[in-house]
DNA sequence: CTGTTAGCGCCTTCAA
DNA sequence: TTGAAGGCGCTAACAG
């Protein structure tokens, strides 16, 4: 729109400081009731817009909060991204998306570009452990706040998924079938969540009395479908596993393929659960028993411990959100079979 | 950074305007060769970075395209974005995500603030066919590119995938597999693809001389899987159609999984083709068969077009790019059966 | 080639 | 409660 401040004021019959007391939330109880209406209906009949460059230029303030993706093809950023729109909207700021596809250079790119312009705060999801300059090329740009990854830094506000409840309730679960060669593929050390995932993992066994063979735990370095196949192929060759634990949906896909692929049946032979509850995790064949996390609401959450910070840069009290999460139970999972059953494969409704 | 172009001026021994001149791209040529040395060294020195609000204030550019997106959740959107942010960020803009969930009254409120944002373009992947007010409520803000859907406007430039031809390729692959009676999911109307993809579908049937059933194209008012599924009940109940051909990938997963809990046989009895290529369409089972195009490719066309657009506002030149594409044949299309081996399954390495 | 002079549109003291 | 004045940091004419 073309109408600035200036013309609005000048409709209103007021000073233009005025008409921005007026348009402003935090500034309005300092005008009459008389001006502000004139002055807001006057905006209206203009259909004024504020330049928010001018606006932020003046205020020092750019009521835009960054938010640093690793990669947006991971559905669950979609709802994470969606979370923390709807709070930062809600409350007159902007969300400025930058998906760095893992990659440090494009990172620091970015995270150039956000500085010039001068965004207020950082919501980063892909911090890493054992990272070199740890996350201080984000904290020198703007307050941030962890999302979906822990900071090593306890002094920096986190919101993290509840990883070690995960473990258990799958390692329940697949207890309860009777599984005790129980196999997990997780991701590398780098990643806070793989931590605390193997964290959980080692603790729930032990509570079930269950041995911890270090061969059923498998790394890979990196997160996908081509890399659990081979993960899983090394788990069936090495060890005498009937339960797989994939790192995350995708990851799992590749470990429900490369069963297939050696005629080896999920759940008849060997039982599988996933991570994260992505749509396509119910399309899939055999339906996959996963752990669903509430990205929106972590997305939300960070927004909001954002803003709390924005509000009052005071008290950066350490604040760390963990959310619970849940496990959906499908059917990519049963009952374990004697070994000696292994091969007998069965199909539903023979 | 604190520094001001003024402490860069003044380390430099120059007066601002000169600093400027020779920090900025554009106008480094007014610049003497020592100068340009004396003040880049400066800029290096105070670590110095621009206040891009101050910058756009000055320039009425705010060296940002907004990107309108009905809905991340779908992976293609991910490739889109980074193919127009690397073509963006090259050229000095920052790309402004917004995801509208499909949402009208979201994508008002987010388009408001895109226009106080003074972005510079607007690239738009969700305008609709037979809009009321066409896209004008884009056009208002900024010049529009159009991506991924035609706009019924042809002055409006657009990067758009070669449907009819996706459609040619998967028939004649089905029809030399010996399939003639073949079903189609399509999107509801006002999806520019939905559109081409059933003209497509004509034209490739009757140039096989095959006969078309109005009954074998299926219409559904939402790309989900949830809708691929009823679509391909009604398909199998009312038609005796031999191949299925998904409107994308994910409305495919749900044709799937409809015909498996319905003990119908994919390959075998019935053939499924899918539309996009998403990452997980191998991974699924059967692998799909499916048309693969390359939006990073899309985005990468889509941001240098309306860079041109921005670069010489003068030739608004209708500019249509329409991008090729291919088909990937995987597991999930084999050769037609004769109607009376219908329900007979059999499974690979019996 | 470089300095000077004006703003860009808004917010924010400070007085009144 | 409102007006006046000044400046946020930068670019863009226009001289010289």
């Amino acid at each position: 729109m073309r109408a600035r401040l200036e013309d609005v004021a000048k409709l209103a019959n007021v000073h233009p400081a005025t008409a921005s007391r007026a348009l402003n939330e935090h500034s309005r109880k300092l005008v009459s009731q008389d001006t502000l209406h004139r002055v807001m209906s006057a905006a209206e009949q203009l259909n004024y817009l504020p330049n928010s460059m001018a606006r932020s230029l003046a205020s020092a303030r750019s009521f835009t909060i960054g938010v640093i993706v690793g990669d947006l093809t991971v559905p669950v950023f979609a709802q994470l991204l969606r979370g923390i729109d709807d709070v930062a909207l809600a409350a007159g700021y902007s969300t400025l998306i930058v998906d760095t596809n893992n990659n440090r250079q494009r990172e620091l790119t970015h995270l150039r570009n956000l500085e010039a312009r001068r965004v207020d705060g950082l919501i980063v999801t892909t911090s890493t452990v054992g990272d070199p300059d740890g996350s201080a090329r984000f904290t020198k740009v703007a307050p941030i706040v962890n999302l979906l990854r822990a900071s090593e830094d306890p002094s920096e506000p986190e919101v993290i998924s509840n990883d070690e409840l995960g473990m258990r309730l799958i390692i329940d679960h697949l207890v309860g079938l009777g599984h005790s060669r129980i196999a997990t593929i997780v991701g590398p050390p780098t990643i806070s969540t793989a931590l605390a995932r193997v964290r959980g993992y080692r603790t729930a066994m032990h509570e079930h009395g269950l041995a911890v063979d270090d061969n059923l735990i498998t790394t890979i370095d990196h997160i996908d479908a081509e890399h659990g196949r081979t993960a899983t192929a090394q788990l069936v060759q090495n060890t005498n596993c009937t339960a797989i634990i994939g790192f995350n949906d995708l990851v799992t896909f590749g470990v429900l393929k490369e069963l297939r692929e050696r005629g080896i049946d999920c759940p008849d032979e060997i039982s599988v659960v996933g991570y994260s509850d992505v749509p396509t995790a119910a399309l899939v064949y055999p339906p996959l028993t996963t752990v669903a996390v509430d990205h929106y609401e972590m997305g939300a959450e960070a927004a909001r411990m954002l803003l709390d910070i924005l509000g009052d840069p005071g008290r950066h009290v350490a604040r760390s959100v963990q959310l619970p999460v849940e496990l959906v139970v499908r059917e990519s999972t049963s009952a374990a079979r004697p070994a000696q059953s292994k091969r007998v494969r069965r199909r539903a409704g023979d």
